[in-house]
DNA sequence: TCGCCTTTTGCAATCGATTGCAATTTGCGA
DNA sequence: TCGCAAATTGCAATCGATTGCAAAAGGCGA
């Protein structure tokens, strides 16, 4: 009897016989879900019936053959073309070890049954992944962070960006407690790297992960001690140029909106009121507010200000999400700005410049961060000590918010 | 000579043999990358040594290994566990086949190494892939697209919806001309399915996509002749919300702004000037100007109009960017909404309401829409046959950019 | 026609898991 | 103590590709 995985083919071979694994019985249960363009493969079945003897069942090919109905494979295409599988892989892949006609024989049979290389098998074979995990925390209680229009412009610098570097990004929302497991994405190959963004209250966890050598890169602040690779913007000098320029335009009380619980914050603060300093003026704590980045935490804490009598002349929001809640709520109470009061924000989002009044804004460098933070997580992946990514520039965007005239 | 495939282990054997395969001589290469948590493996190797002869090396396994250093993998669970893969499968997954005692071991020996199952591979062998794409297409030369906030609002709600089903998300910008290829991330086994935001002019090559009955869901318009699964909002309701919403406060002469090339955005116009109709206003052509989805685009063309002195008392955008992008033109031209121009948009996305005057707006159902999109999805995926879901609900929310007092 | 060197092609092992079936162990009543 | 059923565990095939090596085919000069 013979082997019942020796499959006639026509052509190519003399005895009228390559050895080619049959797809077995399988057939018979896919050609239910098959499309209509695979009337080829079943002629071919039938020109294989005359001669082989009916492969025993497969156990497990049903099952998957009912999830995923009909998906051609490569042993399909090399059937089709007459040729083997290491031969359509060679081909599909564009390797000079394959005659000109040869491939293009398998490409025009690929491109008609829109065969594309079964991406999972190819990876876990030859040990490739062009995943990159794009990881967006967020606090129990308020998935509205997410909202922040600063975020967005990132994911989208960010998708551009690895999109260039023929990459694929898998976008994770998490709360921000499960912040430790990250690491899983890449302990289960399900992606190359991780790119995280908002490093909030968790230095040390990530810190932590950061010691098990994982690919990770955080937007984030330069910390002291920091074992993690971590890209940002220079948010020292952004609070100080924030700072310098109200104090320019006139305004001895100023407020801060922000929470400097995170290092990012915490820094803009720090240079804000480093620039206060230098004009002798000290900054009264009950000018500042420790709110989270969202617009009604901005509202409400603004109205607080006012409704207790205190009255600032400028304001200084650690992001523009709050500069412009901030601004809705002096107007609420019948301030004007930038008549009564000055208010700059940070991150100047795309929609900044729409505002009214247009915001005045220090402007994050999320194009280059973007870049920076895939870069530098590529170095990391292919083994290149990443050279340890500078803080990025960052720049005031003087607009009708801060003044006067 | 014994067979290199013999690894002994303690306990358990009774003959102090196991089979199974060895990891061969990978665990050298791979020891010099190995993490430190791995001293329970040296230990395990060392004692491996005085009893089996050294296993021939592995052609493939060192350029992986360089790959992913030191990676586990079931089998050095297994090992460590000294029992077979199988059991470390099923114990990993909750099978109620394996011993309680012996499952807890198993856990704390994969948490303690980070042992993660191997998604490729699980996916690879069992059939099953929980990621979804969502794919947001953008026009060639003007990728600013993805800066439409209504987009990161759906973007935001499909990433909350997935990931409480138990999704992944694939987030895939594409050319819009290279949309008829999106088929391959599911040919390729890359993703389940594709939730496609946007169906711009493509409605034919949905068409021709929706053929090939790929697990494909599309946010937009629905329209006649239409094979492929679409979920939307009651566009022309909404246009007509506007529009007599627009009349009602005693506007006559109202522009419209949006490309009515899309159909959603012809859908609305529809609606809007319907409404007019009703009312016995015909919609002068010259008070609509067909532009993309860009602030800029909104801004020039409003500027236009008032400098070729067609001054409307009302206007209506097919978005809120567009909408907040014309006030801003107005005001530069000295026109006061609401006092002069009555402003409608579209979408109401989160910052309409912080906008200054707060935008009166037809609410997009972005919430329901995601959940729509995904349910729709999953019941594609599982076989059953998804109900055609129905346009979603609009409404009108009236805030101060179309209020005269 | 023969031998040797390129070009092409195919074989078979492999990636890291899952799972049907068979084998082993354990429990328990007779 | 024996036998049978239930509870565990292991074997080996399989998912759909990639790739080192060996074999086959083709070309060419002698």
């Amino acid at each position: 009897m013979r082997d019942p995985g020796l499959v006639p083919i026509q052509g190519q071979d003399p005895c009228g016989l390559i050895h080619l694994p049959a797809r077995k019985q399988a057939f018979a249960c896919r050609a239910q879900h098959r499309r209509t363009c695979c009337t080829l493969i079943r002629d071919n079945e039938e020109l294989d019936k005359g001669h082989s003897v009916p492969a025993k069942p497969t156990r497990n090919r049903k099952a998957s053959a009912a999830e995923h109905p009909g998906r051609m494979q490569m042993a399909d295409i090399a059937r089709l073309a007459g040729v083997s599988t290491s031969t359509v892989s060679r081909a599909l892949k564009g390797s000079k070890l394959v005659n000109d006609e040869t491939r293009q024989r398998i490409e025009q049979i690929a491109s008609q049954f829109h065969y594309t290389v079964n991406q999972l098998a190819m990876s876990l074979r030859s040990g490739t992944n062009r995943t990159i995990a794009v990881v967006v925390p967020y606090e129990k209680d308020r998935r509205q962070n997410f909202t922040d229009p600063f975020l967005h412009g990132m994911i989208g610098a960010l998708a551009d960006v690895l999109t260039e570097r023929d990459y694929e990004m898998l976008l994770v929302r998490m709360e921000a407690g499960q912040l430790p497991s990250i690491g899983s994405l890449v302990d289960a190959g399900r992606t190359a790297g991780i790119i995280l963004i908002g490093q909030w209250h968790h230095h040390d966890q990530l810190n932590t992960i950061a010691d098990r050598h994982l690919p990770l890169v955080v937007w984030g602040a330069q910390l002291p001690q920091q074992r993690y690779h971590c890209v940002g913007g220079q948010n020292t000098v952004g609070g100080r140029l924030a700072g310098e320029h109200l104090l320019g335009q006139g305004c001895r009380s100023i407020a801060f909106l922000g929470d400097r619980d995170l290092p990012e914050v915490e820094q803009r603060y720090r240079g804000f009121t480093a620039a206060l300093r230098k004009h002798g003026v000290k900054h009264d704590p009950a000018l500042r507010k420790d709110i989270p980045f969202l617009a009604p935490d901005a509202r409400r804490a603004t109205l607080e200000w006012i409704d207790h009598g205190v009255v600032p002349d400028g304001l200084f929001a650690a992001s523009d999400l709050l500069a412009m809640a901030a601004i809705g709520a002096l107007r609420e109470r019948g301030l004007d700005v930038p008549k009564d009061v000055l208010v700059v924000g940070y991150d100047d989002v795309d929609f900044a410049a729409h505002f009214h009044p247009s915001l005045t804004t220090v402007r994050q460098p999320v194009q280059l961060g973007a870049e920076a933070m895939v870069d530098t997580l590529l170095d990391l992946l292919g083994q290149t000590p990443a050279a340890h990514a500078p803080e990025l520039p960052t720049q005031l965007i003087v607009r009708e918010s801060s003044q006067r005239a």
